[in-house]
DNA sequence: GACGGTCTTCTACTTGAGTAGTAGTCTTCG
DNA sequence: CGAAGACTACTACTCAAGTAGAAGACCGTC
């Protein structure tokens, strides 16, 4: 079971980028916060992302003098983490009220109506089936 | 719409013991966090409670010279904000993915999914509706 | 009526996250 | 060649959260 990885606010930003590319500059990352009404200094992400290979998050590779970062991380361990996290946290680990507000706090397509129609049906079969 | 408040961890540990019990001591909220694994020196939790009073997330009684505390925020609203926020951050507010990852993350009971289903079939009927 | 226990209040230290300046290294282009 | 621009590396400041010691107030009790 991979390490239980919960990020902060902005490394969780930063870390989204690096997963949507597979690898980034520091100007890149920039760049796309940027987008994201998040402007920040360059040596701002340098330092986070400097920061973030000490930690073991991200690998780093020097190309053509430029830093490359790629993710250590895999988005789905850490999403996993932290939903659960959140989800002891707030609810002593119940999930059905997790979902209770998500549902609550979010507007709802019908599409999305019949996602989630089909995930608790899939549940249900691995559930029945024994996992 | 009420206030936006996100807690930390050690405050929200506080405040569940406030919302389980309507208001509590310093004392009772230290024994309950206590009996929860998580031992912490009385002041600690004075500390703590006396910022919250502050930042106007608590209020403060004394009876017979001891300070009672109350929460003045609802569960319900920073249970909303945390999850509305964690999905917009993890999933860009993308709730089936949520779901998706909860449900992944967590063992589930049958009876858990007869309560997500109904979940689902309630949030569909307000959908259809019209909220 | 002094003493131990319980509380509050005040103060302070530590750590991590966020933010950015400064200085130094290359590269490139006029 | 020399200045402009792009990057990195290093350093430092601020703020919030977490943690707790010290000091002082007041109670009950022997």
């Amino acid at each position: 079971m991979s390490e239980q990885v919960k990020l902060a606010e902005l490394q969780l930003a930063i870390m989204n980028v690096l997963w949507d590319d597979g690898e980034a500059t520091v100007s890149r990352v920039r760049e796309v916060l940027e987008a994201a009404e998040r402007p920040l200094a360059h040596t701002t992400v340098a330092t986070m992302l400097s920061r973030m290979e000490t930690e073991g998050h991200v690998e780093r590779r020097t190309e053509n003098r430029v830093n490359v970062y790629r993710p250590l991380l895999q988005r789905s361990d850490v999403s996993r983490t932290m939903v659960s996290d959140l989800t002891a946290r707030l609810f002593g680990g119940d999930v059905t009220q997790m979902v209770a507000h998500l549902l609550a706090g979010a507007d709802v397509t019908p599409e999305e109506i019949v996602r989630l129609k089909k995930l608790v049906r899939d549940k249900e079969k691995e559930v029945r089936d024994g996992q």
